[in-house]
DNA sequence: GACAGCGGACTACAGTCGTAGTATAATCAA
DNA sequence: TTGATTATACTACGACTGTAGTCCGCTGTC
């Protein structure tokens, strides 16, 4: 029945694991070393500091170990999409009351943005737009 | 000469901290108690904890103190806006590499978003759009 | 078969955060 | 004036974070 232990919070993630995270997002499973090479580009991080990292992430349930070749390989255990959307609706409601346009015209004023960009923004929204109008009514009389 | 001594860096501020941040900004300026009303609403935290993250602000020159009529009052040393916007892009580097219509599209997506609010998203972006063209050829021919 | 290195489990340690308690000085009420 | 309240400053303390170090067993190499 899934009964669900104890449900995954990613609210309990730090931002270095969150790094780590990206890796296993990125390779879907990798060995710790794997995981140094990956991050070795962007930070200086010693390989225990990054193990100790996994170690964290695997106590807190948001990562999985797989023994394979006689060693562990690491698999996230919650998925990108959902984790981010949660992340993301906290820091609206932290930052913005929940309001979504006030955050985007906040984004939107001090950015140095392209009018391209403000195209394909719009291009987004008025195709989730109509995703919405077709599942309102997905058939206009039955 | 408006020497800068120390910026203030708006990542050493914590979660509850904002929280304070938010009810200055409300109010522009505000003694101990005040604060403490204004929190009481929505958290239960003493009123000796409410200071200690006032303390704290002021140590980290987020916030600064006025006296009057005998008693502290506090006021924010940093802007909203610039502040929301410094935290939003951290955060939108964080997680979608700095891509705004990704996460845009993030927040679509999973959302139970309106289409009224869509169309105030669509609103904002617009207008932006306008102010755009606008500064980008104030003058079309000179 | 003895040592060098790698991976893994456990330990360390200072700084920050959440959450107050204590001590002290000034203030108000009776 | 004395006792109660309040404001301020200082202290406390455990959990979480960043950043490793230690110890131990296995493996491959002379």
């Amino acid at each position: 029945m899934s009964k669900k232990v104890s449900p995954p919070d990613v609210s309990k993630v730090s931002d270095s694991e969150w790094e780590i995270m990206h890796v296993l997002w990125d390779r879907g499973i990798a060995p710790a070393s794997a995981v140094c090479d990956s991050l070795a580009e962007r930070f200086s991080w010693s390989p225990k500091t990054v193990r100790t990292f996994l170690a964290r992430l695997v106590q807190k349930s948001i990562v999985g170990i797989i023994l394979k070749d006689g060693i562990n390989h690491y698999v996230p255990l919650i998925d990108e999409k959902p984790a981010k959307s949660a992340l993301g609706r906290s820091f609206l409601q932290k930052f913005f009351g929940g309001a979504l346009p006030s955050m985007i015209a906040n984004f939107l004023n001090d950015e140095k943005i392209t009018t391209e960009e403000l195209a394909r923004l719009q291009e987004v929204i008025e195709q989730r737009r109509s995703e919405i109008e077709n599942t309102k009514k997905p058939k206009p009389n039955k």
